[in-house]
DNA sequence: GCAAGGTC
């Protein structure tokens, strides 16, 4: 009989497969899922990697209907599994009918225990006296991979039950909780309001910062600085620091103003070293990805392409020690093909190479590093970017400290002392290979005790203390997993889904009124489900099963008692809580007042898509058309020409402001960029449905002509026509590149002819890589199909 | 149409 091996993914599959197999593996795909088959010692293996969790839980579809199941009885429905992964699922069975043993070798941990449960529950349904076994390992090296198949155990099913318990507990908590308040304020259907618990705390965080700034009370506060210069000019701070009582502000200024002369008391000069930045785990790779201008979701979507393509190592860790097998060098020789080969050169040419470590050591996945050398013609853009900082994130862990001098100095004027602090690169180490983080000291002049440095003048500086600043996507992935909310691989997806739920907005974070108004009515009815605590106990209690100290089932029924608790209080609250959030989310989608009866314009969802409506409807009967893409935001001024409001509309390339009446004076001629070379018509910038804009001829329907536009970056209209066909002239100004001018009609006839000139010089290459690029534009609008069928697979 | 956790 034969033996089947389970990976937690496809690539963990493969790697099993080879190194059991000493590289004599054969794979047979079966549509996107590959089988690995080897022998050894005369009998047959099969290696299968699944896609993470393969079924999920849920209710059954008899409580599919909001309004016709009571939240509270939800509660005490049992969920179901469903396998999601068809594909896997059924290949997952026919191979273990063949087997007599299967052995679960998912990753070491908490959910890749549970992962392999699942396998063996479907397993089980179609051999039932099949031999279990679990094969842990804490690297995907070969040697690890073969110590754990020598040491093979049982499945840890105590474990597994706890993160299963983690499952029942999140889609009770979450289920009954959204539908309770999203049903109380009448926002059902896609514009339902979430409630979770890694979500709501994270939000809760959001709002309680926005409030903390609302009501923060600036005070006033003073700094003495002394202008001095010895050679070159340099300051001292007095060694009050902030001083916010007046009076003792007005005595230094009296007994330093006008001061001619410090006298210097000490001055010391040490040496530090700057030790190089640890390695990249999850969070702190997202979080130097926002310096690029990426989003921490997009920042993670990059990635997993680098990793599947074979340039990075696997993007979700919490690990920041390199492992005992990885090799340092190796991973350095890899990268000499690389325009970074200058660069690991004088890493290699060090005599000994030792990296920096984290405080955080996991056994499942090394920290993110770099495995293959990549050009900037194979890698582009955003990929380039974000590839680049791994590879230098990599060589700043194993490059040379920065030595840095620093220097410090008191001094006194008339008995108040004053201090001059100064630090600077003696030797710049890790700061040459990692531009990311700069050096920000500065160096004063060198002084001697004893003697007096000259006052250019006393400045008295006066400020006000500042509210905290609102959460980034990076100080709010820090702060979630300080608190332990999410996980390395779900926080970016949590963040993201506050923005798409519309319960914050913008970079720097702020929560929506609805958001507002949800977790306030959430922490006074539903305290739990706002604080990271519920996390913590969740933790414990999930140990507790692993441990055989907790049984899954008091877990589970403890919880539900307490969300019995809670469902009771919302309801005898829920007129009060529904009428709040409604009327936040009410007052969100005021636009402005109504210019003929002074009511409320605001958002509506008709038919046709949004637009804006008085509320005095039906006895008022303004309404005006909006765009169907884009953000709309109030500005709270009104047109000085019609009366009507003022709005912003957000979009990826920018923002603009304009009066929401179309028919007013102010938009006469807005986005017109030219004519129309085939009736005369005016060319105007327009936006689709999705948001993508493009030129269309104002003729339209009569005339259908339209000119795709770049999508990225700002674009000028020069008003200049292209000599070839007509169409208007564009420059596009995108960061990081020149600006350029292009004709918009891509089958413009003088394009041919450039192309024509190129090719006679040596641009060979170019209007091949040109060529190339094309292609790939093409070929990402049919990647979007496949993402949609895998999408609808889903479901 | 709910969550959070795997993975793609």
């Amino acid at each position: 009989m034969s033996t089947l091996i389970i990976g937690e993914k496809a690539n963990a599959a493969r790697r099993i497969a080879y190194a059991l197999s000493d590289g004599k593996s054969k794979s047979k795909r079966e549509g996107r899922v590959s089988v690995h088959e080897f022998e050894k010692d005369g009998e047959k293996y099969y290696v299968l990697g699944l896609a993470g969790h393969i079924v999920s839980l849920d209710y059954g579809k008899e409580y599919n209907q909001w309004k016709k199941v009571d939240p509270e009885e939800l509660i005490w429905v049992e969920p179901v599994k469903e396998v999601h992964a068809r594909a896997i699922g059924n290949i997952l069975k026919r191979l273990a009918k063949e087997c007599d043993t299967v052995i679960i070798a998912t990753d070491f941990d908490r959910e890749g225990e549970l992962i392999g449960m699942e396998a063996v529950e479907l397993i089980k349904q179609v051999n039932p006296s099949i031999k279990v076994k679990r094969a842990r390992f804490s690297a995907l090296i070969k040697s690890e991979i073969e110590k754990a198949f020598q040491n093979l155990t049982d499945l840890d099913t105590n474990l597994a039950r706890s993160a299963e318990s983690r499952q029942y507990i999140d889609l009770a908590w979450g289920a009954v909780l959204t539908r309770l308040i999203s049903m109380a304020s009448g926002r059902l259907g896609r514009d339902f309001l979430s409630v979770g618990r890694v979500q709501s705390p994270t939000l809760a965080m959001i709002v309680k910062r926005e409030h903390e700034i609302e009501s923060f009370v600036p005070e006033t506060y003073w700094k003495i600085y002394a202008h001095l210069k010895k050679k070159r000019k340099f300051r001292a701070e007095h060694e009050a620091g902030m001083i916010k009582d007046e009076a003792q502000k007005d005595a230094i200024m009296k007994k330093v103003d006008g001061a001619e002369k410090v006298k210097v008391l000490s001055y010391t000069e040490k040496e530090r070293k700057g030790r190089p930045p640890i390695p990249f785990n999850t969070t702190t790779l997202l979080t130097e990805a926002t310096k690029l201008g990426l989003s921490a979701s997009r920042a993670m979507a990059i990635a997993e392409e680098l990793y599947t393509e074979g340039y990075i190592s696997y993007p979700r860790t919490d690990n920041t020690v390199y492992p005992r097998g990885m090799s340092i060098k190796g991973t350095l020789e890899n990268l000499l093909e690389s325009p970074f080969k200058d660069e690991v050169e004088e890493i290699l040419s060090q005599p000994k190479i030792s990296p920096t470590r984290g405080k955080v050591e996991t056994t499942d996945h090394p920290p993110v590093y770099p495995v293959r050398a990549a050009t900037k013609q194979k890698l582009k853009g955003d990929k380039w970017k974000l590839y680049e900082l791994v590879v230098r994130r990599f060589i700043a862990t194993v490059a040379p400290s920065a030595e840095i001098r620093v220097q410090d100095a008191e001094m006194d004027i008339n008995g108040e002392k004053f201090l001059a602090h100064g630090e600077s690169l003696i030797k710049e180490g890790w700061y040459k290979y990692y531009p990311y983080i700069k050096f920000k000291g500065k160096a004063i002049p060198e002084l001697e005790e004893g003697t007096d440095v000259n006052v250019e003048g006393i400045e008295l500086k006066e400020d006000q203390t500042e509210p905290p600043p609102r959460y980034t996507q990076a100080s709010l992935l820090k702060e979630m997993e300080r608190l332990g909310l999410g996980t390395k691989s779900t926080r970016h997806e949590i963040i993201q889904k506050l923005y798409d739920r519309k319960y914050i907005t913008g970079k720097s974070i702020r929560p929506t009124k609805t958001a507002v108004s949800l977790v306030n009515s959430l922490v006074e009815h539903a305290t739990t489900i706002t604080e990271p605590e519920m996390t913590a106990t969740l933790e414990k209690d999930m140990e507790g099963i692993a441990e055989g100290d907790k049984s899954f089932d008091d877990v589970v029924k403890e919880s539900r008692d307490m969300l019995e608790q809670v469902t009771k209080q919302i309801k005898s609250e829920r007129a009060s809580i529904g009428g709040a959030i409604s009327k936040a989310s009410d007052e969100e989608n005021v636009l402005g007042k109504c210019p003929s009866c002074g009511g409320d314009i605001r958002i509506r969802r008709g038919r046709n898509g949004r637009f804006a409506g008085c509320s005095n409807y039906p006895e008022c009967k303004v309404t005006y058309p909006l765009p169907q893409s884009g953000t709309i935001e109030p500005t709270g001024k009104q047109c000085e020409v019609c009366g009507a409001p003022v709005i912003r509309i957000i979009r990826s390339t920018g923002r603009e402001e304009m009066c929401i009446n179309p028919t007013c004076k102010t938009n006469e001629g807005r986005g017109v960029v030219g004519k129309c070379p085939l009736c005369g018509g005016d060319l105007i910038l327009r936006y689709s449905r999705r948001g993508k804009r493009f030129l269309g001829c104002s003729n339209y329907p009569a005339c259908g002509n339209t000119y795709p536009l770049p999508q990225r970056g700002k674009l000028e209209f020069t008003g200049e026509t292209c000599p070839y066909c007509g169409a208007p002239i564009v420059t596009v100004i995108s960061k990081g590149r020149k600006p350029w001018k292009i004709c918009v009609n891509p089958v413009c006839p003088g394009k041919e002819k450039k192309e024509k000139e190129k090719k006679d010089g040596s641009a060979e290459k170019k209007s091949g890589s040109k060529n190339s690029t094309a292609k790939k534009g093409k070929g990402k609008k049919k990647a979007g199909k496949p993402s949609k069928k895998r999408a609808t697979e889903k479901k």
